[in-house]
RNA sequence: GGCCCCUUAGUUCAAGGGAUAGAAUAGAAGUUUCCUAAACUUUAGAUCCAGGUUCGAGUCCUGGAGGGGCCA
């Protein structure tokens, strides 16, 4: 039982009714009536005044008054200009609150059947994650949990760039400068290790090229002959040839940068289903060029590259085979996701959560699968989020502005600390759970701040200024939920059972207000998915602690006369704490029962 | 040079072509013998510019200004 499709089914008859129109009543949109005006759910009618022959205002009423006579659970109308403002039965609530309190489905949803993949951090061997990382994986894992809440079997994955001339440019460092180091020798995180010395290889690569400089070499010629690049690229092809040497260095060091890696994906709470690498897959896709040829969808110019011309999509030509045979990372990524489809059968959707700054490869990727005819191609969504800036702009290694994922975690967890014992919240607590309430806290505001924002918008981060925890924020919402676990507490000290409760009851405007957002949970977790888009998740969570807020403010939970009404109240309150429990959750968020 | 994206209170973010553009924060003023004041209440404050489409434009179209990105 819905109230929303109930209406706009009778709403359609209306208008097949009254002015003979046909329309699907799902067409028939209806809105949240705004706050200053009586009703529930808004109807616009300026649009059908051509249908009706009659002015918006004309239309209006004599809909509402169809509504109000052929559908029950709308109790009255008010008409302003050409708004239609429905007005529901006043016992319709309760009926609604008890349907949801039984409601099962919303923490284990039924499976669609539906199977799909979602990519997200995919980072770099040779620097430490940061900023920009952990909006991509917060996005990511936020995002499978949201299709999981549909049903969905998500298989979470990440592409792991493990080779290439930059890992070997901190192998060739490290070799040099490193004397042995280890991240057991120095302490160091293995990422942190394998960063350092890309580091210092850009360093010494830079005095070459300086020095190169002042013997006359031009800029650019010194950029390519200084040794130190020439050894890394002769370590690259090493390498490729699979020299024992080589190959047990790369090992070892990228064996620390995963250690380093997991102790990070630990501390955000993200996990994967399969890891790829890019040394396993970065020879894929040549088979799919020479299919490619063959089909008559790649052409082959003089030189002997190999193209696909998209100008008649709009696009242009896009190379996908180097003159000297070597490939590309588009002939990579054509590779990567047919045999991703054979692996996993069935895939429905395939969602990549990478930049906005590859916006067109995914652009071009999508399309050259599609014309090699692979019908899943349409599946395939480019989840591309906009750049974290800092005040200065955007973040840059060579001028340290990097903000360190570890580190700003840390901080946050920290600031959380400062702020609880400020407050003085901790009493009773042992250490072990104070130190988990500031770890939930501290990741609760840094994840809700980065997911709040619509993922393709680029947003700002200020280091200087520490991410807060009043108002709109993740500890905000957390607070709510603590409040009302401390509801629970008493209630159950007091034996209050928190069932269905009565229907009978006469409620304010701000308890039917709070049911109504209830209600919505599940249209939103859909258009969230639809959206791919955590922010909408963020918003209906905020908007539910804060009119739950509101609701603790106005009304004494335990103080009325009328058990039905306090029994009312505390199953409301449990529902509320519930469902931000399981919205948070979507958004990778834990909610403490205290703090 | 070609293509893509963005511009909303002082600041950080909302707004599925719909009503008087919402929040938060910073500012001002208040609320605690009462279930957690990380809360609540009141107050002031914004759509880059110029055209166009529409009954109606922050949203769609054209041009311009400013910012960001991609491709060599």
């Amino acid at each position: 039982m819905n109230v929303a499709s109930d209406i706009q089914l009778t709403l359609s008859e209306g208008l097949k009714s009254l002015y003979d129109h046909n329309v699907d009543a799902g067409q028939l949109a209806l809105q949240p009536t705004r706050k200053e005006f009586a009703g529930t759910y808004t109807f616009v009618t300026f649009p059908y005044g051509k249908i009706s022959k009659k002015n918006p205002m004309q239309t209006a009423e004599e809909l509402g008054e169809f509504l109000k006579s052929n559908c029950k659970a709308v109790a009255g109308y008010n008409v302003v200009k050409g708004f239609l403002n429905i007005e529901l039965d006043g016992s319709i609530w309760n009926s609604i609150l008890n349907g949801i309190l039984d409601d099962k489905t919303l923490e284990t949803p039924v499976s669609n059947g539906k199977r799909m993949m979602v990519e997200y951090s995919s980072p770099n061997t040779n620097k430490p994650l940061h900023l920009g990382h952990l909006r991509n994986n917060f996005l990511g894992y936020s995002v499978s949990k949201i299709y999981e809440a549909l049903g969905y079997d998500v298989v979470k994955v990440q592409i792991i760039n493990d080779r290439g001339i930059h890992i070997c440019k901190s192998m060739i460092a490290w070799l040099k400068f490193g004397d042995g180091e280890t991240p057991e020798s120095s302490g160091l995180k293995g990422d942190k290790l394998a960063g350092k010395y890309y580091v210092a290889f850009d360093k010494a690569y830079k005095e070459e090229i300086a020095k190169l400089q002042e013997e006359g070499i031009s800029k650019e010629e010194a950029e390519k002959q200084a040794p130190l690049l020439l050894e890394a690229q002769e370590m690259l092809r090493k390498w490729e040839a699979k020299d024992p040497k080589v190959y047990a260095l790369w090992q070892k060091m990228n064996g620390w940068v995963y250690d380093g890696f997991n102790t990070t994906y630990k501390q955000m709470g993200v996990e994967f289903d399969k890891l790829y690498y890019e040394s396993d897959t970065y020879l894929l896709g040549k088979d799919e060029v020479e299919a490619g040829l063959e089909g008559g969808q790649f052409f082959e110019k003089e030189d002997g590259s190999v193209w696909i011309d998209l100008t008649a999509d709009g696009l242009d030509e896009k190379i996908v085979r180097r003159s000297d045979g070597t490939a590309v990372y588009m002939t990579q990524d054509i590779g990567t996701a047919i045999q991703r489809n054979k692996e996993f059968e069935g895939l429905e959707k395939m969602v990549y959560t990478v930049g906005n700054e590859q916006d067109y490869h995914f652009k071009v990727l999508f399309l050259i699968l599609k014309k090699l005819g692979y019908n899943w191609a349409d599946g395939l969504y480019h989840l591309s989020y906009g750049m974290v800036d800092l005040p200065s702009g955007k973040m840059k290694s060579r001028e340290g502005t990097v903000v360190d994922a570890d580190d700003l975690m840390t901080e946050m967890v920290k600031t959380a600390e400062d702020h609880t014992r400020e407050l003085g919240k901790i009493e009773g607590f042992t250490t072990e759970q104070a130190n988990e309430l500031y770890d939930t806290l501290g990741l609760g505001a840094l994840k809700y701040f980065l997911l709040k924002v619509d993922p393709k918008k680029r947003m700002l981060f200020d280091p200087k200024e520490s991410i807060e925890f009043q108002g709109n924020t993740g500890p905000f919402i957390q607070y709510t939920h603590a409040r009302i676990s401390a509801i629970k507490r008493r209630a159950d000290e007091l034996g209050i059972t928190y069932g269905a409760v009565d229907t009978g009851l006469a409620l304010d405007s701000i308890e039917s207000e709070l049911i109504f957002l209830l209600s919505d949970i599940k249209s939103k977790i859909s258009l969230a998915a639809e959206e791919y888009s955590p922010s909408i998740i963020a918003q209906y969570v905020y908007d539910l602690a804060k009119d739950y807020n509101k609701f603790y403010a106005e009304k004494q939970i335990f103080g009325d006369d009328n058990d039905k009404v306090v029994q009312f109240r505390v199953a409301l309150s449990v529902q509320v704490a519930r469902q931000i429990k399981f919205g948070m959750s979507l958004l990778g968020i834990k909610v403490p029962e205290r703090m």
